[in-house]
DNA sequence: TTGTAAGCGTTATCAT
DNA sequence: ATGATAACGCTTACAA
């Protein structure tokens, strides 16, 4: 059995409740036995249950993310940000998967329940929550690079995200005025309206109408490429399907640095050459993407921002704050995966 | 206030030791009493307090995961499945990024105590454990990737890992054998002795010595190249120093496929082809090398079973079992970035 | 078969 | 300034 803060006031021979004064700087303890009380914790090695204190205390102090592909390089970089500064407030991070079929909040929501979190994390995921899911949630939480639906009322929830439409139109456009018509889209089909995913294609649609190029469902990857998990393979076998439906495309966005660098292996393994026969174009701004061969050109998501107003925005919610919305802008870095072409 | 077990003991008009029964299918309870409760409990939206259950049983469904280097790709896939399992076996997994400069142990113990953790992985990091630290924790606990150190009783812990030594040796070897005598070595030195890292080094140096080849120590990685972070940037750095030192070099075996990778890079901006300049080999077998271009040759860890038998043994020991120790073996994958040479 | 009551380790209230 | 003591919500002897 571990040892107690009774064991302690035993050996101080004094009351618990002095032992705790002195454990929490509360309170009044006198110098003398504040300073006795305190060498004999140090040197007993006495660590406070914290399952007691939050039994007490009406609430844990642990913070659930519940992340839609944690093995997304992009995601972990945000995810060991967020990890440390919950450390360093004393609380504990609970990292959970959430598969691509299951519903993150309805996750949320029952673990977050049955483990008293006193905070959530959504990231990665769909826009379509409903405002009743919040409501039975019941706890602080914020939305990573995802928002709800506009009927959910804003003060439910906090968000940090970047204009997926937006920056999916910006990378669109780059190639348009790079001089490419013929451009392919990578994403995940099938997941269209509510996601990231389908924003970003969106954002390309337009760029595309908006320069008057036709949309040609040939050079948008098939649901028959797409895979539950969207990693390399996904962009792989993607790019070298519309590739051999479109042997005369120019230009390829992905909805993702790793759909771009499989993509780009892909067409590697077509024998081609990038950027002087393909343009590639990713998202999000992972190192591995910088340290391609080569660099991929990318829509860099400030992940360190978002990552810190994130867990700024929880926190602040947790002390009965209320709720935030932060949208970023990403950056389009040039850096040797696109060509300009006549 | 949330709901407790006494308000359902009340709305069902029976004790509160009869209503814990039917939560717990223990003990008896009269059919038509438990489907009474149980309705109570469903319509109730009951959910019991883990802090008091865990206060009570001195211990929580918890699982710590300390990781030293939480951004390697490598860990992150051990990481998905050793949550999968956890969260399958109704546990929560705990994951907690360590510092280069943190004993990993030492904050396992804190935690450990602190939060009623009842079992401890350790994945990546040192070798070198005292007995006493594993006293200290009174823990099941699981080294993943290392182990802990001679003279540490094997009953203290379990531990799953590869022999590095001798897969260090493996891709050193490989190297020799395509006819190469110039081979640079990427790592982190500074941390020689104890670490995975370490032994792969001296691996590296007993393939050279056996064929006769003089160890030259401008051909490996020095401090000034390392950061904390042995990252892209490390290995391109590394790779660029060395072969500043060592034009003539024709081959380069690193720590890990990021390293590796960085190093490709490296030798990219300076002109270089691979394989046909410089023949390069990693270590782990990431993903992200498989789609590099040219794919990486590596030393690929076993990390599917790594995770499932630490997971595994870690249960095992939190049931009562013995500890465990498996080493697995690497496998060489010859994709394109080695070449033989006369 | 069921209910009462004693802890689990804290903190906070109240006397002293 | 300090020390009993009563919660916090749960499980489990033990009694009924």
């Amino acid at each position: 059995m571990a040892i107690t803060i009774r064991d302690i006031a035993k050996k101080a021979g004094v009351g618990v409740a002095t032992v705790s004064r002195v454990l929490n700087n509360k309170g009044y303890v006198s110098e003398e036995i504040r300073a006795k009380v305190q060498s004999i914790i140090d040197d007993s090695a006495y660590i406070p249950n914290s399952n007691a204190k939050s039994l007490r205390a009406h609430s844990g102090r642990n913070i659930g993310l519940f992340v839609k592909g944690i093995t997304n390089p992009f995601f972990n970089r945000m995810i060991r940000i967020i990890e440390e500064k919950c450390v360093l407030r004393g609380y504990m991070l609970i990292v959970r998967n959430v598969d691509e079929h299951e519903n993150e909040l309805e996750i949320a929501i029952q673990e977050g329940r049955a483990s008293g979190l006193s905070g959530v994390i959504l990231m990665g995921g769909s826009f379509d929550y409903s405002e009743k899911q919040f409501v039975r949630l019941g706890l602080p939480i914020v939305l990573v690079t995802i928002s709800a639906g506009a009927d959910v009322s804003p003060a439910l929830y906090s968000s940090v995200l970047i204009d997926d439409e937006k920056e999916g139109y910006k990378a669109a456009k780059y190639l348009i005025e790079l001089g490419h018509r013929k451009i392919g889209f990578i994403y995940n089909p099938g997941v269209e309206k509510t996601t990231t995913n389908g924003l970003r294609f969106q954002g390309y649609c337009r760029a595309l109408k908006e320069s008057g190029i036709p949309y040609n469902p040939a050079l948008v990857a098939d649901s028959s490429t797409a895979t539950l998990y969207t990693g390399y393979a996904t962009g792989f076998n993607a790019a070298r399907s519309i590739y051999s439906r479109c042997p005369d495309l120019t230009g390829i966005v992905a909805f993702s640095d790793v759909l771009a660098l499989g993509a780009m292996k892909g067409l590697f393994s077509l024998g081609l050459r990038i950027p002087d026969n393909i343009s590639v174009v990713g998202f999000d701004g992972i190192e591995a993407g910088e340290y391609y061969q080569p660099s991929l050109d990318t829509v860099i998501q400030p992940a360190g921002e978002i990552a810190l107003s994130s867990i700024e925005f929880l926190f602040s919610m947790i002390l009965g704050g209320e709720a935030q919305h932060l949208v970023y802008d990403a950056v389009l870095a040039r850096r040797g995966s696109c060509k300009r072409i006549e």
